[in-house]
DNA sequence: TATGAATGAGCGTTCATTCAT
DNA sequence: GATGAATGAACGCTCATTCAT
């Protein structure tokens, strides 16, 4: 599964999206699955130039270090997960707690199409003195919002529970998202898809009042 | 705050209380707090024994190998947090459902006490191949127990959505548990425990029906 | 004195003689010498590194490990003394007892010239639970080959003492060339080539019966 | 087996040979294993401790250092060896040659006996800067002493080739057996004893002239 | 663009030695 | 006499990074 959308050049050149684009992407494919795997301090660049078939010196041309390098990937995937929210979401007209079991299942579909990324994030994020310490925040916030818009929808279409904090259900729900994800994978292959998602679903039905 | 309950000496030997157990405490306290914070790969033994007031070579005496001084680690945390669910649970005549609110209440003042266990956690569960896997299925699976026994006693007394799987619901419960309050600590520290609380409620809310 | 013969690089690679060649030439130089002196267990890596005028990286980077290293050391001086005690039975049409005199000069000569191999050799061989088992039993085989053959000739021109098993014959000139070689060096180095070369040729005359 | 004779105690002290020498006796025996089969620095003075039965401060309080236990090692292992070879070599009014080979068959059978002894031998001789040089130049000398006056015996009653240096003969015959005897143990264990004896006595047989 | 030889700071681990009991 | 907890210097090895080609 190739797993670059963006992906920023060594320096701000045109555009030169052929055979250039064609090492970075490699090079994201093969991170991903390695870092996912036995987390980022646990990756050499050696092993990730060597899963992506060019030199070590080739990662350290396109990315500058494996700092980096894990950066773009936290971008890429947040991009990706988003992006496939949104499609989820943005269907107008539909009853918003349809739209939110929707969302819900693309996270879930997202956290089975990319589990790396999931270890990733729950691995480093919450680390306290960190090199992505912004990258996360931003990142986080871009996520939070876009579930935090089909929340809004609910509460203005179903009469809700004003005592739940805004931020803290969009976090629960982010959350048991990742967790559920990420166990299924790990721990309950044998779950459906449509479980997982009905449970996490349990926290709306929750806020919304009868 | 100390953070060493069992703690097994080098060897089974007699009884040695008081130096010796002196000596692992001291290491436990300092690693549950470089480990929280910077990931077990990010921190050397260099650092803990440092931390800790004794040399190297203890930690190694004591311990054995920096594996297996985290695996006692987790084994440690898993205890300290059981004992607190089950001392909210365990009120029994109380309506199930204020044991659970009682329960994800500990949940939470744990995350605020230990916040290095939960980091901890989260960073190196789910990797799949890992020195401590086998630790964490074990404990895993202790604490869902705890988490499944309560829901069992809330399905007991009020009619609920038996289309929810059970194990996916404790999943969840304790995912959201984690990641709330982890982001809590990061993220949101003006947000309350009992924000918190009612957020991770609200999937419990959800899963009885009216 | 150089001291490598063969040398293989990191990986079956193209050919890239130039510069790789002169690093790992110095490596075994300077191998060669202090481990001979010191012992392979008694010689670090930084040692090494430092007497060849490299970084401990380079050392790994070439070899991949101490053991390795030692092993290609091995495999290397026996290259060297192979080669010299065949040139000197090679002479078809000399007398078989002439040339095995020959042969028994070029070991002493061997060993004065490599001083460090035939200690590393007496010092490493023997141990039974070694990590150059394996490469000593090949590299014993080839060398009591060569002597063998010598002696084969011997026999085969003259009337000699069937009673003496020609294995053990083997392995007695053997041992005496490398402890003769070595008493030489360490404890009488007033002793002359010679009077080595006729100490052990007594075993040989001794073989032959009159 | 046990390979402890003579044994100086801690201190200079009286004599006290009950209890205390027990577990210098073990001690020594259990250095003698471990050291002759992973050489002296493969061996650790736990490992001594633990095979002898005793805690590591024990050592330190028997022997000072672990070089003081092996340099004591030996000697105690040359007493031996010398109190064998006299024994052999002592019979008066024997033939000389038969002596000789009486001590030769002694040597074989020590090797076979102490094979850790003769492991240790050859492992740590030889090294030039070494712990216990002078040790091994009184030993060494000692024996050689105990060989040299077989062969004067030899030279008194037969005739014998003067071209032979007399230091380089005692050396090929000391360098024989130890190699022999090694090779028999780690190689050939089906070669006999007296085809190893046959093989070194080749040596004497080729010194006297016909 | 891409390579790979070389680097060196740093890590987990070992182990001879000490010393209070 | 004997113990074993504690030490710390040192070791083998790793790996992110640099740079000449």
């Amino acid at each position: 599964m190739s797993t670059v959308l963006p992906g920023h050049p060594p320096a701000e050149k045109k555009l030169r999206p052929a055979r250039t684009n064609a090492t970075r992407q490699k090079l994201f494919d093969a991170s991903m699955e390695l870092i996912g795997e036995r987390g980022a301090a646990g990756v050499t660049v050696d092993e990730i130039a060597a899963a992506a078939g060019v030199s070590k010196g080739t990662v350290y041309y396109n990315f500058g270090s494996k700092s980096d390098l894990i950066a773009q990937l936290l971008r890429h995937g947040v991009d990706i997960l988003k992006a496939r929210l949104l499609s989820a979401s943005g269907d107008t007209g539909t009853d918003p707690l349809a739209a939110m079991e929707a969302m819900i299942g693309q996270a879930m579909d997202f956290m089975a199409d990319y589990p790396s990324f999931a270890r990733l994030w729950v691995s480093e994020n919450w680390r306290t003195p960190s090199v992505w310490q912004d990258t996360f925040a931003v990142l986080r916030t871009e996520l939070l919002a876009v579930i935090g818009e089909a929340i809004e929808a609910v509460a203005a279409v179903y009469p809700v529970d004003r005592s739940v904090s805004r931020g803290s259900l969009e976090t629960a729900i982010f959350g048991a998202c990742f967790v559920v994800g990420l166990d299924r994978q790990t721990y309950n292959p044998e779950r459906t898809r449509d479980q997982s998602v009905a449970a996490i679903m349990a926290i709306m039905r929750g806020y919304v009042v009868n």
